[in-house]
DNA sequence: GGGATTTAGTTTCAATTGCAACTATATAGA
DNA sequence: TCTATATAGTTGCAATTGAAACTAAATCCC
């Protein structure tokens, strides 16, 4: 029997942990902002860039366009957020954030950040920018070995 | 508008890069040996532990009972794991790897390794055990502040 | 300019997943 | 011992998700 211990086989830790986070996370989103991730990350893709067609979203936050789809269906319905037409482009459209949407994401995302300082509370700045590194790092081995067919992403877990 | 960018976000950062290797990982679990990730983990397990309850199972994968029930299930079904009766607890059973299970687990094993040094290729060693041990830190901090409800586990992507 | 092909985004349908209910057994307490 | 409660695992059903088909517009190329 060949050794692999999966407790240190690094795709599960990967996913253990990233489970872990993900689940304390999307808790909260739901619990208070009736949010789902894609709707979250949509948001604070928004928030950061004003306007944006579906394809740059899915681009920007690693999203396939069904999920984008989905999502800004949702958010359109709740108000959040607005779209209008793409007059370079009439298959596209443009997506931004409505006032209320601004104001909701001005609640989210200091809740966000407190989750995060939480989730970090015992790391030091090298060990933070070591963590982000190290994982940019291993997400570009992955893309570099996958035959890249997936139309925006897809998710999983080992 | 808080300052908060996405792309620096660690739990995204860490859902994006679990994913990559899911993905990878994943598809060529599916494709060269017809297993989903929690069938590869049930056997993985069983391969380390020789004999183990669906719940045991559940504890050492972080696999949901549900998860490991349907697993257990579809592997049975293909010859490579066998059931047999616990004594101490008529509503349990034990599980373990058929010579079948056995057999596709020595060659599964080797490929999974294979992946994850292909994975982590540019790493050193310090980085490979510092990259593990902030992984497990952070999955400790998420833990820590959920209120663990969860039947064995569940899992999202932030 | 006009068919053929590609692309953006949506929708449909099938597969996967999760919760809650259920069955069967075990344990606790009167 | 007998009832009440708790636990292990499974199953039914509803919600989520993804792949493929679809619609509409853009681009190609003759």
């Amino acid at each position: 029997m060949p050794k692999l211990a999966l407790d240190r086989f690094l795709p599960y830790r990967l996913s253990v942990a990233s489970n872990a986070v993900s689940t304390r996370i999307s808790l909260s989103y739901r619990k208070r902002f009736g949010l789902k991730i894609p709707e979250w990350r949509l948001i604070a893709i928004l928030a950061e860039h004003e306007s944006l067609t579906p394809q740059e979203i899915g681009q920007a936050g690693e999203l396939d366009k069904i999920t984008v789809s989905r999502a800004a269906a949702t958010l359109i319905a709740r108000g959040l957020v607005a779209q209008r037409r793409n007059p370079g482009d009439g298959r596209s459209h443009f997506l931004s954030l409505t006032g209320d949407g601004r104001a909701l994401y001005t609640e989210i995302a200091p809740a966000a950040l407190a989750m995060e300082a939480e989730l970090l509370a015992g790391f030091s700045a090298e060990e933070r920018a070591s963590l982000e590194s190290l994982l940019r790092r291993i997400e570009g081995a992955a893309l570099a070995t996958t035959s890249s067919n997936a139309p925006y992403l897809q998710p999983g877990g080992v």
